[in-house]
DNA sequence: TCCGCCATGTTAGCGCCGTTAACTTGCCTC
DNA sequence: GAGGCAAGTTAACGGCGCTAACATGGCGGA
């Protein structure tokens, strides 16, 4: 969305002095070095290169390199909330391929762009607990929270806390997209698709519930 | 183990000009100080202070930052496969109770340490694939699936493929430690105790085998 | 219409980091 | 006892995050 802003305005826009558009081609050029490069591996100096400005520049717009970073976090966030709930919005409500396919969802933003994954959940101590960055991670696990909610409803026990089994299943998909995306199970397991473990251990969580 | 080696090998030993074991005092000041700070605040520099030597001594001993990190990293995949082992080995081999007090294991070790389980699973892009490392990796898991090996015979399943269940149980307990040390998991659910979600969901997941 | 203000850029410079080159020390061997 | 080599040192480079001081120019008010 919102992609068609001219490139103009992203890289070098409005004529001359002023950039017109500094603090979105910011977290462009962020969003697309962490993809390259990985969260750590990312330089504010980088960013000011690929935006065509001074590295002085972004101060104007940011606090400092963790508060780009922060907002590159929350957009995140955003797109993570975005596929998970289309995902499981093509399954009836409370069913059961919903919450899996909400999973794989997850796994599959993970995999298309492991840096920014590992920016979202390696706590950068600086980043952690600012609190629009808890914000939007709370919104995105609403989602699952609701899906819970109605596969517990659609079995009857609608009272039920939906939390416990809301982090049994986090806790799995998200074991799964780390180990998938850091390495560890490709290492181990080459030939089993990630995928696959979701839903066999997730239905198994599931029948339990 | 061998700590006893006396405090003064490991900081300044050997009286004047050579250190005498200062490749084991930068790995010792190289865990504090990852402890502390975190893997990317980590610098060669402070260790070096600590350590009571030039910034350029460490050169003598590993290649770059990075082989220190290495190191770092090997040693905490031993020790991880014998906190793993020590926990399973109080309970009967195969057992279940077995299989979750070396998950519990491996929560507890994440906990202890934050800094030093994002070291070992975070993919510092240079670090990852040196053979030593993932070698040290595979030793450790290969601990999950002797267990899981151990809980099929006793279910008359001996000659099953130990490897799908041990991924799922590897997911879930990876799962819910990086969610606990990273902030999410006390952020959503601040009262769970996450080593319940292992017992619950390891269970179910047993259950289903 | 012109003028001055202030947001948004710039340049210059600080201190810290990782890394290398060149030099020094002192243990161990012959 | 001499000398070689491992293991330290100092000095320097470039790149980074960040700040201070300066420059520009778009915009609103007289």
């Amino acid at each position: 969305m919102t992609v068609q802003q001219d490139e103009a305005t992203l890289t070098k826009g409005r004529r001359g002095y002023h950039h017109g558009n500094l603090r979105e081609a910011l977290l462009h050029a962020a969003e697309a070095l962490i993809a390259e490069s990985g969260p750590d591996g990312f330089t504010l100096a980088d960013a000011c290169r690929k935006a065509g400005v001074s590295t002085a520049a972004p101060y104007r717009h940011f606090e400092d390199r963790n508060a780009l970073l922060e907002a590159v976090c929350m957009r995140a966030f955003d797109a993570l909330a975005d596929a998970t709930g289309s995902a499981k919005s093509q399954f009836p409500a409370g069913s059961i391929e919903s919450i899996l396919a909400g999973g794989r969802a997850y796994l599959a933003f993970a995999q298309a762009d492991p840096a920014r994954f590992r920016l979202m959940f390696g706590r950068q101590p600086d980043i952690k607990s600012r609190p629009l960055v808890e914000a939007t991670g709370v919104a995105c696990f609403q989602n699952l929270l609701d899906s819970v909610s109605a596969f517990l409803a659609e079995r009857g026990q609608a009272e039920a806390n939906p939390m416990p089994l809301a982090l049994r299943l986090w806790s799995l998909v998200h074991g799964v997209a780390s180990l998938a995306i850091d390495g560890p199970m490709e290492i181990m397991a080459p030939d089993k698709d990630p995928a696959e473990i979701i839903d066999e251990a997730g239905r198994a969580i599931l029948a339990a519930a």
